[in-house]
DNA sequence: GGGCACTCTAAGCGAGCGCTCACCTTCGGC
DNA sequence: GCCGAAGGTGAGCGCTCGCTTAGAGTGCCC
């Protein structure tokens, strides 16, 4: 009652597990701050400052300033992994699957920009502990797609020669639309999810795409 | 004949352009060291001790760290904008200079990846006036790639519905590499070049690859 | 063989960093 | 109406940062 939900629109409510309301408007300052400079040129005043408190409150909800980068990486691979999951498992055909993986996955980097940022580009901030974790959230998410391609070799829906590496630039040409995507741009993050996959079905060699295809 | 050559093999001298001997072994551990910590996470210090040098020794050559950067950064983006040129502009249809576009570029991200790591991802930490110029060199890069794109699109060669997100795909599956390629792993810089073209062939539409086609 | 330009070092300055500590609120339970 | 837990603050500690300064070593020109 004291303060209403904050955030905008769109799907479900982004940082909604994070409980102590001041925890959670610590994190989403973080995720901006680091985002937007990057986790070694953020410094921890810039961040209690964007969440309206003091220096120290910063310690108050977490040990370290890498505390908040870990628990910022880890919900956030776990929400990517959760959005491939849930791509992979439908029911549909393997071009169908992918198409969809693709498409979900590059709109959560694009829209949710700032967070994917962080998430895929500052692993290397992490204390060794932390990295191995996230690492084998990132060695699922790898078998995930992989999985999906090799449901569609085996169908003969797709035509893939090195698969572990197809695997690799799909996952790769998705990721990296955190680093180049621009909100101000002329692309929405759906029309992005929609080339991509058409880019990807095409990769894979596929016989083309499940209704979006040309005439 | 004090010191020889230190480079192990390949192609042109990478830093030989940076004239007083001194400069250059500060220039290059400021590569070591921005590819492994990030330019923010390095101090002068680090750099300095690399290179066998006081702390004070660097700015003898450099007025601040970030012109070090910065010079990093033009060299590295004028090295990639020529190897993209050689390839755009030699003989050959659009689906044999792309090819070779693709193959050479990844080659470069994935054998020189410290130099192409700081080259790609540290432009933000460069200040507004090196940036706009950094940012200018990208936009070439942009349009000898989307040069070849449109080539095999007007002779029938390719199928693109979308040329410049195309080309914005394949640039950013090429950077990528810089990324996630291990030096340790699997894979040589040759195999992911051909793989890599192999698979923007089919993102384009191309008819298929010309001479490593599969029988 | 003295002057000078060039290169490098030892020492350290002011600033800003991550983080801590002593203390002050607010508020539900009894 | 008092109490303790939970959540917050102002001040500041110890440290390291980017960078500067005074001066030493070296080689080349005349």
């Amino acid at each position: 009652m004291t303060a209403a939900k904050e955030t905008a629109g769109g799907e479900t409510e982004p940082w909604g597990e994070v409980t102590p309301d001041a925890a959670r408007r610590l994190l989403v300052a973080a995720v901006e701050a680091f985002a937007e400079r990057g986790y070694h040129a953020t410094t921890t005043r810039d961040i209690a400052s964007r969440a309206g408190m003091s220096p120290a409150a910063l310690y108050i909800h977490y040990k370290t300033k890498e505390e908040l980068l870990h628990r910022i990486s880890r919900i956030g691979h776990d929400k990517a992994l959760d959005i491939l999951r849930t791509a992979a498992r439908r029911e549909g055909s393997a071009t169908e699957r992918l198409a969809d993986a693709v498409s979900s996955f590059v709109r959560w980097h694009a829209g949710r920009r700032t967070t994917a940022r962080v998430v895929q580009y500052e692993l290397d901030a992490l204390g060794p502990d932390a990295r191995a974790e996230i690492v084998a959230l990132r060695r699922q998410v790898d078998a995930e797609v992989r999985g999906i391609i090799e449901d569609g070799v085996a169908s003969g829906e797709f035509d893939v020669l090195d698969v572990q590496g197809t695997t690799l630039a799909v996952l790769s040409l998705c990721i990296d639309v955190a680093r180049w995507f621009n909100v101000d741009g002329p692309r929405t993050p759906e029309e992005v999810g929609a080339l991509y996959a058409d880019l990807v079905l095409r990769m894979v060699g596929a016989k083309q795409a499940p209704g979006a295809g040309r005439e």
